[in-house]
DNA sequence: TTAACTTCTTACCATAGGTCAATTTTTATT
DNA sequence: AATAAAAATTGACCTATGGTAAGAAGTTAA
């Protein structure tokens, strides 16, 4: 918790009201590897902030598959969007792929840190704003680079985490296939 | 800018003193088809609501290829957000596919409201979120559907925006060539 | 209306990535 | 450490989509 409130006041000036706020709000929880916090189909109202260990949220679609939407490390926030804006059902599944500690929200009260505490909005509109941001990247990504590049680009980005994750999870992220990961991974050793 | 003082009554209350102070922000401009709003590579510090027509932003990569990521039509925004959040030139080229109409607005004088009036803040959350939330979908297709598919989704989703579309804006919006998505339409009337 | 230009279609071939199945390697469990 | 289970690799083959180029069809402007 000490970490998100420096991380905040990072930023703007927060409240000793607000920080207990925040405080009253969030728990601290910790996951196993495996554990499953949001499950596709199931409610949801939870968004995590990820204070350690690592995660991810993904879809299984009509066929089976799984497609990787997100990874989170710490100081990543993590949930299903989708799901909580429009009030529906879950459609991801988030899954901790090794034990983590997370803070645990309740999405409607942090909307209420808002309304209590203006102070934060800033805050809270530079995290949209910057989420849109690399979602933005992410698609123009997709459309002009090959699988290769788009893996050489996730190293990048996520430098330490293949060992948390499986080959098919990165795979998933990428959209290509793990066998089609694997091959590429046998390229770039011989180059 | 009567219909986006509606849009945002419909969601908030909205008081004069704001009402006014969006007004005094914000230039009402017609656009000629081909026109350019936003050139990749030069400074950028607007975003438009567009209230009539059709736009689009794309980057070119490095082999010349265009790279749809957005249509805007009637009541959407459209900007190179990337580049206003990392305060860096454009990355992006926002052109008018048809004659069209829109409101200018200065990107920091927008972020102004919020501080000269807080009740305006419920509207562009609500509208981040959305724009969160339409990406994730966006990302998910393209991750698990078929070309075909998408351009499916794509009919579904812009109606009638083929009549002011190139095939080739809509084939760099869902990822592939033109000549791909010509393919794909032949494939459609046989059924 | 014609000419000039742009866009779309089509045919043929190429290729990135997918599928399936067998095998090897890694990880988890006892 | 031994075993079982899960994941990764590999090979053979397949398919969706890309590349190229030429001609057809639209569009624009004089």
């Amino acid at each position: 918790m000490k970490e998100l409130i420096k991380k905040i006041k990072n930023r703007i000036q927060l409240s000793l009201e607000a920080e207990e706020y925040l405080f009253s709000i969030s728990k601290e929880k910790t996951f196993a590897k495996g554990a499953v916090l949001i499950r596709q189909g199931q409610d949801v109202n939870k968004i995590y902030f990820v204070t350690d260990g690592c995660l991810r949220s993904y879809c299984i679609d009509k066929n089976g598959k799984e497609h990787t939407l997100q990874f989170a490390i710490k100081n990543w926030w993590i949930s299903d969007y989708i799901a909580i804006h429009n009030n529906e059902s879950a459609s991801l599944t988030v899954e901790c792929l090794k034990e983590s500690k997370v803070l645990e929200f309740n999405a409607k009260k942090i909307d209420g840190i808002l309304t209590l505490f203006p102070e934060y909005e800033p805050f809270q509109r530079h995290l949209l704003e910057r989420h849109v941001v690399s979602l933005h990247k992410r698609i123009l990504n997709q459309l002009q680079l090959t699988a290769s590049e788009r893996y050489d680009l996730f190293l990048e980005q996520y430098p330490d985490i293949e060992q948390y994750t499986r080959n098919y999870h990165i795979a998933s992220y990428l959209g290509i296939t793990q066998e089609s990961l694997s091959r590429i991974r046998v390229e770039k050793t011989k180059n």
